[in-house]
RNA sequence: GUGGAUGUAGCUCAGGUGGUUAGAGCGCCAGUCUGUGGAACUGGAUGUCGAGGGUUCAAGUCCCUUCAUCCACCCCA
């Protein structure tokens, strides 16, 4: 008797949205949206599916080894379900170089995928937005994708110290390394995978792995004393100039200067994984102990679009997925308890009057602009009807039976006030537009 | 991939040392109430106790295997 029915579960890793989620959903994209669009970027958007190679070429091993999903199609060309917008958006950019102006300031609003243990704030599907600025090729640049993340942590309602976006350069990064530590060019990348993870493994593990990349005890103890330094006293170190030095200070120099020096600081420690980034990179973090995560992260390319197309083209930008952003939000209870619906109305129905009535009243109602359904079960009694409204949220009743049909007129409860009116169908639309407001 | 925790009704969870027909709250359905909702009262339905195997006269309970979920690690958006 039993039948097999098939699993009910999502896959692993994904979500399914109900229309509960959805508000929730649509309230957080059209937040960021607002914000990015006062800034003046426009709407873009790309193929779910990309070549392997656009991956292979500039994104951290481990993402190309292990989390991407990829498979053949049936003429065995290898793709990738997009894991980020970035290559993406690059590749986009280099199709219709020669016709375009710049800079371009350009967002979206994407989904991506990853093969990873799903676990707090991290998914194997997530949501995206994606802002990006190409051809800004100066310290404005970075200015201006800092101050949208922070109109973006303002549409919210986000306390200004209830997060921090921390900042670092690559080239800088990479001068102190050379230039003060002087660690052999060919170490440099291992030597910052060792930064990466010192707050995460052993002091011992860290300082023998150090001293297997060639760096004698006074380098690691330097290598602290840098850590535990300002931008300004590690400058001071350098014994040669060092253009990564200089962006970092003209840059928080302007930073000071537009007000965001409040929720800016530099932090040596951020470096980020992908390879493609060459210049500034953040990340922003919550700064409540329950929560201390980077929440999301960006910083300039310049070499991204040059995998395509022969071109000069730099670009700065950040992705805010929405798991980890939910969080933030929930941690700082800047979810409001109502998200907005849109305003509806049920239609009742009695047994003594024609269905057609009932249908007409609503094709007017809709194009008077008011959202409304029938109530088409075959159960007439009324108390169920306002029940199945209320429970559905809808926000008002019309009641039309045969003594209000004959009148031109209807019967209007509006449930949150519950209120009642008598109106005339003539200008149903209107009243109904005032009432609900 | 590694470690930990948890799987009992639609949901949240009870079910000492194995022992009749497996429970509660919420929700759901119906009625009180055939033109007026959230309340109350009365009644009702619902479980392969995650799956498979084993021990036992007897397993939701003990053992083994497996699957799933959550959390942490790894790594990262």
């Amino acid at each position: 008797m039993s039948q097999n029915f098939l699993p009910v579960r999502n896959y692993k890793g994904t979500r399914d949205f109900y229309p509960e989620d959805m508000l929730f959903r649509n309230w957080y994209f059209s937040k960021v949206r607002n914000a990015v669009e006062s800034f003046g970027y426009e709407e873009y958007h790309g193929p779910l599916l990309e070549s392997f190679d656009v991956y292979a070429a500039k994104s951290g091993e481990e993402v190309v080894n292990e989390q991407l999903y990829s498979f053949e199609d049936k003429k065995n060309r290898r793709l990738v379900i997009r894991p980020e917008m970035t290559p993406t958006v690059a590749r986009m950019v280099a199709a219709k170089l020669e016709q375009m102006t710049f800079p371009l300031r350009w967002f979206s609003i994407a989904n991506f995928m990853r093969y990873e243990q799903p676990q707090k704030g991290r998914l194997r599907e997530h949501w995206q937005v994606n802002v990006d600025a190409f051809g800004s090729n100066n310290i404005h640049g970075e200015l201006e994708i800092l101050s949208i993340i922070n109109a973006i942590m303002m549409e919210f309602g986000a306390p200004r110290i209830s997060f921090k976006i921390k900042i670092n350069n690559r080239k800088f990064f990479n001068d102190v390394l050379t230039h003060i530590l002087k660690v052999k060019d060919e170490n440099v990348r291992m030597v910052a995978k060792a930064v990466d993870r010192r707050a995460k493994i052993s002091r011992e593990a860290y300082d023998s792995w150090l001293g297997e990349l060639g760096l004698a005890q006074e380098k690691v103890e330097l290598l602290d004393r840098i850590f535990s330094s300002s931008l300004d006293e590690i400058i001071a170190m350098f014994d040669a100039p060092s253009e990564g030095a200089e962006e970092l200070s003209s840059l928080f120099d302007l930073i000071k200067k537009a007000g965001l020096g409040d929720i800016c600081e530099f932090d040596f420690a951020i470096i980020r994984g992908f390879d493609y980034y060459t210049g500034t990179v953040f990340e922003v973090y919550d700064t409540s102990p329950e929560n201390r995560r980077s929440l999301f992260g960006g910083g300039r390319y310049d070499n991204l679009v040059n995998l395509f197309k022969k071109a000069n083209v730099s670009g700065i930008g950040f992705g805010l997925g929405d798991v980890t952003f939910q969080n933030f939000l929930e941690t700082h209870e800047l979810v409001p308890e109502n998200l907005i619906t849109k305003k509806r109305v049920l239609i009742t129905r009695f047994k003594e009057v024609a269905y057609e009535e009932y249908f007409k009243l609503s094709d007017k109602l809709r194009q008077g602009g008011i959202a409304n359904s029938i109530y088409i079960e075959d159960n007439f009694k009324l108390g169920k009807q306002i029940a199945f409204a209320e429970k559905k949220a809808f926000d008002g009743v019309i009641v039309m039976g045969e003594d209000e049909l004959k009148k031109g007129e209807v019967t209007f409860k509006h449930l949150a006030r519950k209120s009642q009116d008598i109106l005339p169908i003539d200008t149903l639309a209107e009243k109904l537009k005032e009432l609900l407001g």
